[in-house]
DNA sequence: TTCTTTCTGTGTTGATTGATACAGAATTAA
DNA sequence: TTAATTCTGTATCAATCAACACAGAAAGAA
């Protein structure tokens, strides 16, 4: 505890909390230093006192989003014991935070920088690897349901999770494109409908 | 036809086609005026005269893409007769068009811009009418199907064209993380077979 | 040739970007 | 009090951005 000195003027964790809600709303290059310590309530200096650089700042908003709104999402995917309510859930979950009123809508791993990639390589890559870790997720749910009987020994749990994973952050362009909470929940109904296609049919 | 004067140096055709490579590969914020004008092998005043504005070559650009790249993507979807060869060949094609050796990755339409939509508000519009054309026409080619008789007259074609559209937006993202030809087509193969659930199910 | 028109290359403009220098203010330790 | 430490506010830094001014070059028209 550093109790030495002048304390500080503000609370870092709203702080940072309303450097999230920006960075999900406009995207990390979209937010200047002068949106962020606006929306921050402090100066510059102080931000760079608190946070390190903008960039710094930004890769702890990602971990609050994770620990926040990405944990309503991914949360149920392991506990529910089924694969159909798992990504029953999982879906709805993703259409009800990519439509909260008040939030942002859309995803802040797959909105909140360039996909070019040639903006900041370090947030490129810091969102980059966060998507892929999802997948991954997605990827070992599916391997769990065939070791558990649910699906077929030769379900293919990789294209399975790709497909889901690309499903979703489809629905968060749509919602930054202005779909509604109703179409955002007709993407998931028919996400979880098309699972029973897929742990049926041979590959085509 | 403007005879007069000095002529111009360079084809315009063959520069503008440059540009939509650099637009698609690096989005409209991210290609600066050095990186255009370096890749077209023009000057910014030569740039400015013969296109208006970035803005202005950004749309040009755009409208190159959509009667080129596009139209190997979208020509199947009316051209097949039946709604299950429709979407697999508008499927296959899109993970054919976004893993093209040589080609950036991906789709103009999708990643081309911010889709924080703050940075140039004509840019993100024009982007975002773009994809807004492109649910409608697959939600037509399946109120099509559902007038032919090949669906049930209460299937919901407004729910099917959101959900291809979503999933063909995150085959972009995850073409951009990196995903190669054989993930692409197996999220094809995985959307066509949600087909067969779709138009033998009820809504959940 | 001489005039008119249009394009090209150099150089620059004002605005905005992320990041800091500096001095003063506010706190604890001695 | 006095010294040491840390934060805050102003003011500014160099770099980069899109866009353009200007003069010279290259063509047709007369």
């Amino acid at each position: 505890m550093a109790e030495r000195g002048r304390p500080r003027s503000f609370d870092r964790q709203t702080a940072l909390l309303r450097a999230m809600e920006l960075f999900w709303a406009k995207g990390f290059e979209d937010s200047s230093m002068t949106d962020l310590t606006q929306a921050m309530g402090i100066g510059s200096p102080s931000l760079y006192a608190a946070f390190g650089s903008k960039e710094a700042l930004f890769r702890e908003a990602v971990e609050l989003y994770q620990a926040t709104v990405g944990l309503r999402i991914w949360q149920s995917l392991d506990d529910e014991t089924t694969i159909a309510g798992a990504i029953e859930r999982f879906l709805l979950a993703t259409a009800e935070a990519y439509s909260t009123p008040g939030e942002p809508p859309g995803c802040l791993i797959v909105l909140g920088a360039s996909l070019s990639g040639r903006g900041d390589a370090v947030v490129c890559e810091t969102l980059r690897t966060r998507r892929a870790d999802n997948v991954a997720r997605l990827d070992q749910r599916f391997a769990r349901a065939v070791a558990d009987g649910e699906l077929p020994s030769d379900f293919d749990h990789g294209a399975a999770a790709a497909f889901y994973a690309a499903l979703q952050h489809g629905m968060s362009i749509m919602a930054r494109d202005g779909a509604d909470a109703a179409t955002l929940q007709a993407i998931a109904r028919t996400g979880i409908r098309s699972l029973y296609a897929l742990r049926t049919a041979d590959a085509a």
